[in-house]
DNA sequence: TATATTTGCTTAATCGATTAAGCAAATATA
DNA sequence: TATATTTGCTTAATCGATTAAGCAAATATA
């Protein structure tokens, strides 16, 4: 049967007669512990099948070896890649990760910093949800002295640092594509203004289009909530237009998908008649018919640079942090619907 | 600037000048403290900007408030969906919830049982991973005393409580359908039969057949992987029998995916050549031409379920787990692939 | 040989919050 | 009025692990 009672640093220190302390730094391989004391130590705690009591140990220390990480939703392969990576990190550097989901809520996302705070993480790292506009929720956390790292959504005003995709240059790399491809009109169903990424998606694509000489036509930018359905929808008003679009850049695969669908529906041929591209690099992109063209986030290297970046906090004795952003070059998948 | 050191109950205890014993119970309504006294402190604790330091209160009161959850990976939406669910009735309960992935990955699965357990929690959570047989480190959990609950990858032989979907039965559901239109060879692309759920499904899928008279053939009953590419390999295997099938039933939409992948670009037809069914609606069946029957597995009862069956345990004194299966059943979702 | 240093531990305090035990004052009951 | 009960707190111990300070014995150095 289970023991009922854990077995503690007093426990082996009883049955070895000596210290609890000297328990404690024999754990620890402290040079002032004899070997044969430690190996001693190491035997009994093995036999009585001792663990450590993190809660203890975190309290006594003021530290709890916890990172806290927030995203937005994790059935997303972007962002299930990054935490894998960055919890690959975090392991090896000894310490632990506790995921959390704010599913785009603002409400959830402050409840959210709210527990990790609570459970005395030593920092966080996150993803700022759509809703989110107001900022206080973050500052408190910069106010309790813990690191806080941004990615892939993120926020200047927070002067934190931020590990992402350069957004603008993609939506150049893209157009760039497009109209290699001989694209005179291309739309963009983009996102909310009010988040960063998506702005510089569409500042970028206006940008672009401008580098190539061709004209800004309004109704050919969309403002989107970047889901399927809101793709599909945001898709047939496009199709409504009198002079339609020889081209789709959305700025999700999600929306890209919707697109798509509505595309084939109505017969028109993608990429022959309307050439699509994506923005993800999600799984399905290479799973539809024709398969879709996407960036790629490098949610990998994104993933390893956030959690390092928490490290080189954690290494230091205080916390001083300012905007520092860490922009990866993102990069075109080419796939059948812009060939 | 942030305030350096964190508001303690001492703190609040000598701005009042009352003993931090006082201040304790007055925070937590305690009858014995006076409403003069709970308001003085409330007020300065708000004040203040006090936080609890969640750390001592656990190591005190022995509980630490954190369900520790471990899933095969986040991001289907299956499991996404499953944690939402459990952690919206947890977090109720003054819960909190720690996610972690195994990636199928028994060593993973190890080493994330160690840091939960390490980290305290009050309970566990978990959906097992395809490559675990070995079932020790599960054993751990149960001599540690805290509940072990499993959902949809179970394992009787831990004897804990289990949450999950009729296997047997939802396999019998499917050939159903298929008889229903007509199919006489019906080829089931199966899990490993060492994974519990994935062994009923193959025995409810023979069974299934027997009741409706169809002769068992074993060439036409494959152990997959289960993703994308071995369900393209094994319908490749499938169209080089001499006697196609006319019917196909995948144990994971994954691996239907890449059979329906294989179908179109040998140009058979879906339905009307091969009906294909696959497993777990996730959400591209809907998304895919053509759109995919499938079978969904109630995430969202099951999360909840899950949530509360630990629930139960953290109200009682003592945890003492028998095999108690709680089993939904699953519900057939009918879309072009087999119409 | 006398003093300094190192080794290998122990003692006691500490991290914050909680709680059993207890005490004095206020109030209720007989 | 005398005793019992309740109210509103305080005191002190505790949850385990860690660590600063310190001490005696062993060893090194002059």
């Amino acid at each position: 049967m289970a023991n009922k009672k854990r077995t503690t640093l007093k426990d082996i220190a009883v049955k070895l007669n000596i210290s609890p302390a000297a328990v404690s730094k024999a754990m620890h391989d402290d040079s002032r512990i004899s070997d044969r004391t430690k190996e001693a130590v190491k035997r009994v705690a093995k036999e009585l099948n001792y663990q450590p009591n993190h809660l203890a140990s975190a309290l006594r220390k003021g530290k709890s070896n916890l990172v806290g990480v927030i995203v937005p939703r994790t059935n997303s392969n972007f962002f299930s890649s990054v935490l894998e990576n960055m919890e690959a990190v975090l392991n090896k550097a000894g310490y632990n990760i506790i995921i959390t989901q704010s599913n785009e809520s603002f409400e959830k996302e402050c409840k959210n910093i709210d527990t990790l705070l609570y459970t005395q993480v030593d920092g966080i790292i996150a993803s700022m949800a759509n809703e989110t506009v107001d900022l206080s929720h973050y500052e408190k956390i910069k106010s309790n002295g813990i690191p806080l790292i941004l990615f892939d959504r993120g926020e200047n005003d927070l002067n934190v640092d931020y590990v992402g995709i350069n957004d603008y240059d993609s939506s150049h790399v893209i157009v760039e594509h497009l109209v290699e491809k001989g694209c005179k009109r291309i739309a963009h169903i983009g996102g909310y203004r009010r988040t960063r990424i998506f702005n510089n998606r569409i500042r970028g694509y206006v940008d672009a289009l401008k580098k190539n000489k061709l004209p800004i036509d309004d109704s050919l930018i969309v403002e989107s909530a970047l889901t399927l359905e809101d793709g599909r929808l945001k898709m047939e008003k496009l199709l409504k237009l009198k002079d339609r679009p020889d081209a789709i850049y959305a700025a999700s695969d999600y929306a890209a998908l919707g697109a798509l669908q509505v595309l084939n529906e109505n017969r028109i041929n993608v990429p022959n008649d309307i050439r699509l591209v994506g923005f993800g690099n999600e799984p399905f992109t290479s799973l539809v018919s024709p398969s879709m063209t996407s960036i790629d986030q490098h949610s990998k290297d994104i993933g390893r640079i956030a959690a390092n970046t928490f490290l080189d906090y954690a290494a230091k004795d205080d916390v001083k942090q300012s905007l520092n952003k860490i922009i990866l070059d993102a990069e075109l998948i080419v796939r059948d619907s812009s060939k």
